[in-house]
DNA sequence: TCATTTATGTGCATGAATGAACAAAGAGAA
DNA sequence: TTCTCTTTGTTCATTCATGCACATAAATGA
């Protein structure tokens, strides 16, 4: 599939239209205006036409969208019709959490493996996910063919076990540590650092507070 | 305290510089450099000055960054002097995980009651949190002067538990579900999309795949 | 058929964020 | 003290993102 090249704000928000172009779906529409659309993900409609439109003209003016259309276009944009495996390396709580959490139905994405050095859960299966001891990591995500990984180890090992995953050619990562971990440079890196979000939300409250 | 007007963007940034004083200050760090920072936190030199020359010129030309002042200044203007309590929705898989995820080590942040529908597990104490049942949740929101909550509930539930949870008066709230959530002006949402998180990731390794 | 309404696609102006570059200030050495 | 070196604080140019506003095109209804 030929790819435009998109701004980085906008492929942020695809995966978000496409979830909301299944609802829509789901609940029978079969066109939806910029409008409608921009009430639901909360996203200026402009925005989103613009963000449409690097695609091509996918709309009929005075009409809107189909939604059929759209959710078959960006199925295919966002790599929807073939399943994505990932590997998870850390089976804590939050690990545990992520095994549970559903990323299939609309992501089309699948934790196939998991990886920790505690013995108690290595060589069981979690979840219907095999977990294997970190010393498999290589093997296992080269028999797999699994680049994409989810990072939730211990703050004190994030480094260490970052290296141990980019040795065993791990093109992107997941990394729910509060580690800023240094990777390659051909390697993406998405952190999502839960304590610093809720922190940065008190932040704001308390600005929003002092502003009255 | 009273704060400065700070670029949002900064305001992402300071919970990660604190954190990382934090560090530098337990290893015994007496100065440090923005270069020096800016290899740890992963961002440009320059931003980090300009971030820290808004609250003041905090630093010493030729020298650098005091740790100890700076940690302490941090410490006023992120609030990490007062504990902050927040609520927990939802006690799920992720819900659990959030329950012992240690946000109070290095934010002063702590999930103080939890509340689910789930009468298997209200009334019980879990990680330490006792967990009401919702209809609890304006009582003890009231009662324990909380005004941020974690929402953690099936998408199904986000937008009706969302309402009860502005009816109860809060004020922030940290949203783990998929759904974009509609509230009041005066409230702060922080949306945590972990799937769509997953999914850009993987966009972007594609589009970096095509280019080469 | 023709007028009206609806909704797209895009030009434009504005604002935010970034990083390079550098003058100024202070530290440290001689 | 005086010189050199380091590192800040800030200016500036550039890029990116946003949302208004509107011309254009299609749909709908009379």
């Amino acid at each position: 599939m030929e790819k435009v090249k998109i701004p980085r704000a906008t492929a942020k928000r695809l995966p978000l239209y496409y979830r909301y172009l299944i609802i829509l779906s789901e609940a029978g529409k079969e066109k939806v205006s910029s409008t409608e659309l921009s009430d639901a993900v909360q996203v200026d409609s402009a925005s989103i036409r613009r963000d449409f439109s690097y695609f091509g003209a996918l709309g009929k003016r005075g009409y809107g969208y189909d939604v059929k259309n759209l959710l078959g276009f960006f199925k295919k944009i966002l790599n929807q019709d073939t399943l994505t495996n990932v590997a998870l390396v850390g089976v804590g709580n939050l690990g545990h959490a992520l095994l549970n959490y559903n990323f299939k139905r609309s992501n089309n994405i699948r934790i196939s493996c998991a990886f920790d050095i505690d013995k108690n859960i290595t060589g069981r299966i979690l979840s219907g996910v095999p977990v294997y001891d970190m010393s498999e990591l290589k093997q296992q995500l080269s028999d797999q063919q699994i680049s994409i990984a989810i990072l939730t180890v211990p703050s004190l090992h994030a480094q260490k076990t970052a290296d141990e995953m980019f040795e065993a050619g791990i093109q992107g990562v997941m990394n729910f540590t509060p580690i800023r971990i240094s990777a390659p440079a051909n390697v993406r890196v998405q952190n999502v650092d839960l304590a610093t979000e809720l922190q940065t939300l008190i932040y704001f409250l308390d600005s929003d507070k002092q502003e009255h």
